[in-house]
RNA sequence: UCCUCCUUAGCUCAGUCGGUUAGAGCACAUGACUGUUAAUCAUGGGGUCCUUGGUUCGAGCCCAAGAGGGGGAGCCA
C-alpha cells in the first residue's frame, strides 16, 4: 500500500499541465491529462458532479466529471465557483451533449478556495458597470477573457504588420519637455516637494531645480520624435502609452491609452491613406482569422452585427472624400443637425456619424481640412486655405485614425508655428529635420483602444483595457 | 466641464396615490434527483431603500444639497 502511494505521487509530480485549449483539441483515447484552472460552475447530483474549468487559454471550459461513487461529497465541498483547482484524470469522449471531450477525474485538488458567500462573480451574467468596479476579477469572466485575448492578438498583429513591411519599431519617450504638440492638457512629472517647492524671484515654481532641470510632462504623442527617426530610417512606428489630462467623461476617451503612430518618409497623403486603410483591414482580418471563438461569443452576447460588420470592413473600400465635399453633402442632407454645418468649422460627432452610418454606410477617409482647425505641422495645400490632413471615421467609433502629410518646408512650418503660437525656440530640434535634408513625409495615429472597440463590439472604451484610467478613477 | 437619466438583498431589477411587517429571479445554505450544460425542483437565511438635511401624523416614494454610476455633448485617438 505504501509503495503504491509513493509511485502515484511521483507520476503525478512528473506530469505536465496541459492547457484547456489544447485538451479540447485533443482526440480522446483514455490518456492521462493534468489540467489547472479556475472553476466556473459545478452542478450534478448524488451520483455524478460536473465541474467546468477554465484557464484563460480559450473561452471554452473543459468539463470535469467526478463519479460520486468514487469521490466523497466532502472532498468536493471547496470546489466552488472561483476556486482554483488541479485536476488529474483521463481524457474521454463525452457521454453528454454540448462538448466532445471531457475529463473523467481521478483527483481534484483545490489550490485556492473562493468563499461563495463573498466571491463577487456568479454563474449568471453581470452588468459591465458592476464588473468595472471589480476590475481585478473581471478578467475571469468570459467577456473580459475574450476582450483581453483579442487585445493581445491585435497588439501582436500591429507588430507583425509593420515588421513585414520593413517598418522599425521606435521607442519614443514617455517623459517629455515638449509642451508644444497642442494635443491637450498634460500630466506633470516632477520630483519637487508639492508642499514647499523652490520658487523663483518672481514667486513662481522654479523648475530649474526639478529633476530634469525644466518642466516635464507625460507624453501626449510620440509623433515629433517619430518624425525625427523617420528622417533616418524611412519608415518607423511607435506603439506606446499616451497620456491626456483632459477632463473627458465619455465612452471613447481614456486618460491613459495606447497609440500606434507610423511615420513614413517619402509618403504623400495618398500613400498615407493607402497605408491606413490596408493596416486597418489587416488588423480586422487578423482578428477574424485568429480570434473567431472570442468574436463569436461577443457577437452572440453583445452585438449580433459584429461579425457582419467586421467582414464588411475587410471586403469593401473606404470612401475617400475631402472636407469641402463632405460639407456639401451635409448641407444638402435632409436630416436636421443640432450643430450648423459651415465651411471652416470642425465636423461634430453627429455629422461624422451621418456620413459614415447613413450616407455612405462604410468607413470614410476625410481629407484636406481647413488649416485653422488642424495642427501646425500639417502640410499646407496650394490653395493656402486647407491642409493635407486625413481622418479615418468608423461606424460607432467616430475618428479612429487622425493623420496628415507633414509640412516639410522650413519656412512654411515656421510661419504656421508663429501663426498658431507654437514656441519655435523649444522646437529647435524638430525644426532641424526641415533644415537638414527635409523630405515629404506623412504619418498617422491610431488609438489602440478605439480599434478594440470596433473589433470587439464593446460599447465603452473602459471595457477594452484591463485597468482603465479616467477622471476620478485610478483604482487597481 | 455641460445636458440628461439612474442609485432598493451579493447580482439584475419590481415597488401602485405618500399609509400596516419592502418583493421577485438569480446567487448562497439545506434537501431531492443516475449525465448535467447559466441543470432542475422544494425549503430557508439574507435589507444603512446611496448620504445628509427638510416637508409630513406618516417618506423607498415629495423637496434641497452632496456622492457614485450610465448615456449624450465638448476636447481628441
Amino acid at each position: 500500500m505504501h509503495g503504491l502511494n509513493t509511485c502515484y505521487v511521483i507520476l503525478y509530480n512528473d506530469m505536465k499541465r496541459t492547457k484547456v485549449k489544447e485538451v479540447l483539441q485533443t482526440a480522446p483515447s483514455d490518456q492521462e491529462v493534468l489540467v489547472k484552472g479556475w472553476v466556473r460552475t459545478k452542478r450534478g447530483n448524488k451520483y455524478v458532479t460536473f465541474i467546468a474549468v477554465n484557464d484563460g487559454s480559450t473561452i471554452h471550459n473543459i468539463q470535469v466529471v467526478a463519479d460520486m461513487t468514487v469521490f466523497s461529497e466532502e472532498s468536493l465541498k471547496e470546489v466552488t465557483t472561483g476556486a482554483s483547482v488541479s485536476v488529474l484524470g483521463t481524457l474521454v469522449q463525452s457521454q453528454g451533449k454540448g462538448q466532445t471531450v471531457e475529463i473523467q477525474a481521478r483527483t481534484v485538488e483545490v489550490l485556492g478556495t473562493a468563499d461563495p458567500e463573498t466571491y463577487p462573480l456568479q454563474k449568471k451574467g453581470h452588468s459591465l458597470e458592476f464588473l468595472r468596479e471589480i476590475a481585478h476579477l473581471r478578467p475571469r469572466t468570459n467577456t473580459f477573457g475574450a476582450v483581453l485575448r483579442v487585445r493581445h492578438a491585435m497588439a501582436f498583429a500591429v507588430h507583425q504588420y509593420f515588421n513585414s513591411k520593413g517598418f522599425f519599431y521606435i521607442h519614443t519617450p514617455i517623459i517629455t519637455a515638449s509642451d508644444a504638440e497642442g494635443a491637450g492638457e498634460m500630466f506633470r512629472v516632477t520630483t519637487l516637494d508639492p508642499v514647499n517647492p523652490p520658487k523663483t524671484e518672481t514667486g513662481e515654481v522654479d523648475f530649474s531645480e526639478d529633476f530634469f532641470g525644466k518642466s516635464t510632462n507625460l507624453t501626449v504623442s510620440g509623433q515629433l520624435e517619430g518624425e525625427v527617426t523617420a528622417m533616418a530610417l524611412s519608415e518607423i512606428y511607435t506603439f506606446g502609452p499616451t497620456f491626456r489630462a483632459e477632463n473627458s467623461n465619455t465612452s471613447r476617451h481614456l486618460a491613459e491609452f495606447w497609440m500606434i503612430e507610423p511615420e513614413m518618409a517619402f509618403y504623400e497623403l495618398e500613400d498615407n491613406m493607402d497605408l491606413a486603410e490596408d493596416f486597418l483591414k489587416y488588423l480586422v482580418r487578423y482578428a477574424l482569422d485568429n480570434c473567431m471563438d472570442d468574436l463569436q461569443f461577443l457577437n452572440d452576447m453583445y452585438d449580433k452585427e459584429l461579425l457582419p460588420r467586421l467582414n464588411f470592413v475587410v471586403e469593401n473600400d473606404f470612401q475617400r472624400l475631402n472636407y469641402t465635399e463632405a460639407i456639401e453633402i451635409l448641407k444638402t442632407a435632409k436630416q436636421k443637425f443640432e450643430y450648423k454645418v459651415d465651411w471652416g468649422t470642425d465636423l461634430q460627432s453627429e455629422h461624422e456619424r451621418y456620413l459614415v452610418e447613413k450616407h455612405f454606410k462604410k468607413p470614410v477617409i476625410l481629407t484636406n481640412y481647413p488649416k485653422d482647425i488642424k495642427s501646425f505641422y500639417m502640410k499646407l495645400n496650394d490653395d493656402g486655405k486647407t491642409v493635407r490632413a486625413m481622418d479615418v471615421l468608423f461606424p460607432g467609433i467616430g475618428e479612429i485614425i487622425g493623420g496628415s502629410q507633414r509640412e516639410e518646408s522650413y519656412e512654411k512650418l515656421v510661419t504656421r508655428m508663429q501663426e498658431m503660437g507654437v514656441p519655435e525656440k523649444e522646437m529647435w530640434w524638430f525644426l532641424d529635420t526641415r533644415r537638414f535634408g527635409t523630405v515629404p513625409h506623412s504619418g498617422f495615429g491610431l488609438g489602440f483602444e478605439r480599434l478594440l472597440l470596433f473589433v470587439t463590439g464593446m460599447g465603452n472604451i473602459r471595457d477594452v483595457i484591463p485597468f482603465p484610467r479616467f477622471p476620478k478613477s485610478a483604482e487597481f
